[in-house]
DNA sequence: ACGGAACCGGAATTCCGCTTCAGCATAACG
DNA sequence: CGTTATGCTGAAGCGGAATTCCGGTTCCGT
């Protein structure tokens, strides 16, 4: 019950878009100082358009958020088609947090202080967990991941990027280190406690 | 020049501390919605006392940080005192880590959307900053972390766990990981690109 | 136990951003 | 073209939170 469903008007459908374009614009600049009145007009309609498409400030957050779900899905489907599991893995880890540096609109609401609203968007970003669980699971049987390695994790490290993403790439070192600790043990299954 | 000196009256000190408290509770809780009249009453005040205190929110804010600074690097200086270089280390972070989990209102302050007013309480970040570049250089030099380990990764790796302080616990996970990644090297010096 | 400087209280003021809604415009379809 | 369901507008309504202000109160030194 994501609603839609029922074709709407072409301008109408093109307004929506010019929305989440200047909303994702200017919530990712300043973030949730930036006001639905801004929003409107930097997509050059009327207040009113916009709360025609989106029931409030909350939605119109959701709906960018599930947006680059949509994307970071698509992107993981597509990195679970290359062979090479390692390949697949970093695909996704690097494809994801690339498109991510460049959305900090969506930034902003994941680390921000208000939840999205989740409800809105639980399918995509159901939708995504799949994919993302069945990566980390093929990494994890070629042994080019950690044996207690799962999709938890790959939130964990994600996150911990999205909170470094300051300055230019910072983030790269980050992932960098963290990806160091998620090799399997030399030794043998079980890591240390 | 962070102000104060001239002592303060002593109901006016036992007062500040009350409206510090509460402020760190309330805004620790619910965030920037937590509002200042809430702050003053849950300090047994009038808002206008939490004003003659502070400038603004955002002034209250910064002391709040300031004070977790303050506290750290108290705690550094302890850490420092130990004579093995991997126990100061590990002491600093996890101490410091663990203190922060308690301090929520500090952990939104650092990774929430607006920055907190650092003109206001630039010392103590420098003077925490110093001890803890000291502690790393030590562990660095007695080979305990990778030669290329800097107190800026020191922040990304704190950073990283802040953003992961959800459940219980969590983010000792990710600084494990985190950890791996940043042990020397096993065979030369120079790390990988 | 007095005087006044330092403090405190909290209603009133101000400001501001989200949301609504009645009236006008336009795409869609015959 | 005519009709009508869809869309669009933007000024006005609202609500709510930060900050101000000043009469009343409390510490403190003498």
């Amino acid at each position: 019950m994501t609603t839609e469903r029922q074709p709407l008007r072409a301008d109408a459908r093109r307004n929506r878009e010019a929305i989440l374009a200047a909303a994702a614009d200017l919530l990712g600049a300043r973030g949730d100082d930036a006001q639905m009145e801004e929003i409107a007009s930097h997509a050059g309609l009327g207040i009113g358009t916009v709360y025609r498409h989106f029931a409030d400030k909350r939605s119109l957050v959701a709906a960018i958020v599930g947006r680059r779900f949509d994307a970071a899905t698509e992107l993981a489907l597509a990195a679970e088609q290359l062979t090479d599991p390692t390949e697949a893995f970093e695909r996704l880890l690097y494809g994801y947090l690339e498109s991510v540096e460049a959305d900090s609109a969506f930034r902003r609401a994941l680390l921000g202080p208000q939840e999205p609203r989740w409800d809105a968007i639980a399918e995509q970003k159901a939708a995504l967990g799949a994919v993302v669980e069945r990566i980390v699971a093929r990494a994890v049987e070629a042994g080019v991941l950690r044996s207690d390695f799962d999709a938890d994790d790959f939130v964990l490290i994600t996150r911990g990027a999205m909170a470094n993403m300051t300055a230019e790439g910072h983030w790269r070192r980050h992932v960098q280190l963290q990806l160091q600790g998620v090799r399997p043990v030399p030794g043998g299954s079980t890591p240390g406690p």
